[in-house]
DNA sequence: ATAAATCGTGCAACAGAAGTGCATTATTCA
DNA sequence: TGAATAATGCACTTCTGTTGCACGATTTAT
């Protein structure tokens, strides 16, 4: 995508857009797998843990990024979909953390399903990751 | 429950039943929501944090509790049911975070739906957790 | 019953991820 | 241009999880 066009997404979500921005949502936007801060880190070396740190926190609060938590224990970030409304519980989809590549990808057209929960429960936010094989690593 | 009943349970585990061990048992049977190694650490002032760790770490192996990750960050454990196979998938059973008084409860009797994957994926594992406000915590 | 082997406990130290304070540099706006 | 605001970089801290090693307790074999 051109750097342009990055600028133009950044700026409607009312980020500035910052060289280190436009790199950072680059690195996102060229792989289809979450990234943790730590998988920026070295693919940045050059650039401080700090900056990629407020840079990832920044894309979240203006909803650029969502976190997705895997179960592996490091948080990681992905593109939220054009529209996507992360906060909407309806738009709640799942994620799939593969054990062979350890990567985790969204799978955003498949949504939490409903849950009954028990009287006097109520439900505000859902995770939900599925582990196993991705298709990319054939048994 | 007495303290012999938890030694042979122990035992059918097992586990070998030390005065520790019995105590960190006992702790979590009181307790209907899931507790952290930090929490253990805050009870059992007195005993270290590498004991009640590797207790831990025992009883999951052999077991009788099962991690739990409820996105907080911190890993949870709870005693598993009598009978229980945590490995097992369809034995997968969610969890409810609450977001109020900060507990995590097991819901084991509403099992994690089966989820279409797409082409290529194979599910091995899953994490279900709901967040919300729980029936302890009105309105 | 005693010695050898094994297991449990406690201390110290480390690793990784996440987060904060502060000074410096860059950018925007009056 | 200059003041205000925002972004970046460095150092440092905290929290959770983990390991190595030594000592004490318990089990097992003789």
């Amino acid at each position: 995508m051109k750097t342009a066009k990055i600028e133009s997404l950044l700026q409607k979500s009312n980020v500035r857009p910052t060289a280190m921005r436009i790199l950072v949502y680059n690195f996102l936007l060229e792989n289809e797998a979450a990234k943790s801060l730590t998988d920026l880190e070295n693919y940045f070396d050059k650039s401080d843990r700090t900056t990629l740190y407020r840079t990832i926190k920044t894309f979240e609060d203006k909803g650029v990024v969502h976190q997705i938590d895997d179960g592996t224990g490091t948080t990681k970030y992905a593109l939220c979909e054009q529209g996507c409304n992360c906060q909407i519980e309806t738009d709640l989809h799942l994620h799939f953390y593969c054990n062979i590549c350890d990567e985790t990808v969204c799978l955003t057209d498949r949504k939490i399903p409903n849950i009954n929960l028990p009287d006097g429960y109520t439900a505000e936010d859902a995770n939900l990751v599925i582990k196993g094989r991705c298709e990319k690593c054939p048994e």
